[in-house]
DNA sequence: CCATTATATGATTGATTAATCATATAATGC
DNA sequence: GCATTATATGATTAATCAATCATATAATGG
């Protein structure tokens, strides 16, 4: 996979509404699974799969204590680059909302 | 749509091979199609598409001059975000080696 | 050892996506 | 007005994705 693949791949993973409500709900810290599937209210075997998948592409890591299994973000700059997409959606809407008035 | 798909909608815009492509094009600014599409080494359709794509979510603008449209980015932001995706992969990069070493 | 709890995974389905080829539209210079 | 250049779009296809249901695995407490 080269350089390019790889930043699409990490964007991506963080570009879904099921996983960024994950990466939200991790804010605070380490979460097992029994308490993430409920907050987001999705199905386990769902949310299971989504923090599977952002495990394997580098955005959250896992550690096991017992039984469960917790989930944390694996990088700060994560959240950075979550808070720019929401910046970004900010301005988005202020623009357009602008644009409505002016017309 | 609300803000959690909003977000994600940028997010994924944003995490595709030859989005990004794109995106590393436009650094230096403002680039008409027949400039992207060879730079990018992608169809001219297929560009096209992904443009289009990409105004909609609100990460490029358009305008027009003539025949030839020319595309740029709309925030700076999306530069910070996209360059903090590469740090991100930097870190998994560094990472994933360091434990290949230590095995 | 068994029942319970926590998590992961196989199989399936409908939806979305990226790419391609062909064609349409629209501006320009001659 | 016509040929040319630039861009967008319809139709199609193969691939990927998200969600769901059912089931498997694995640790724990009694």
């Amino acid at each position: 996979m080269n350089k390019t693949h790889f930043r699409a791949e990490i964007l991506k993973a963080l570009g879904q509404p099921t996983r960024l409500k994950i990466i939200d709900f991790l804010r605070d810290g380490e979460r097992c699974v029994c308490e993430i599937f409920p907050a987001i209210d999705e199905e386990q075997s769902n949310t299971s799969r989504h923090l599977n998948l952002m495990v394997s592409s580098g955005i959250l890591f896992r550690r096991k204590e017992g039984v469960k299994i917790f989930y944390a973000v694996k990088h700060p700059e994560i959240f950075e680059l979550v808070d720019l997409a929401t910046l970004i959606m900010t301005q988005e809407i202020n623009g357009r909302h602008k644009l409505l008035l002016a017309a």
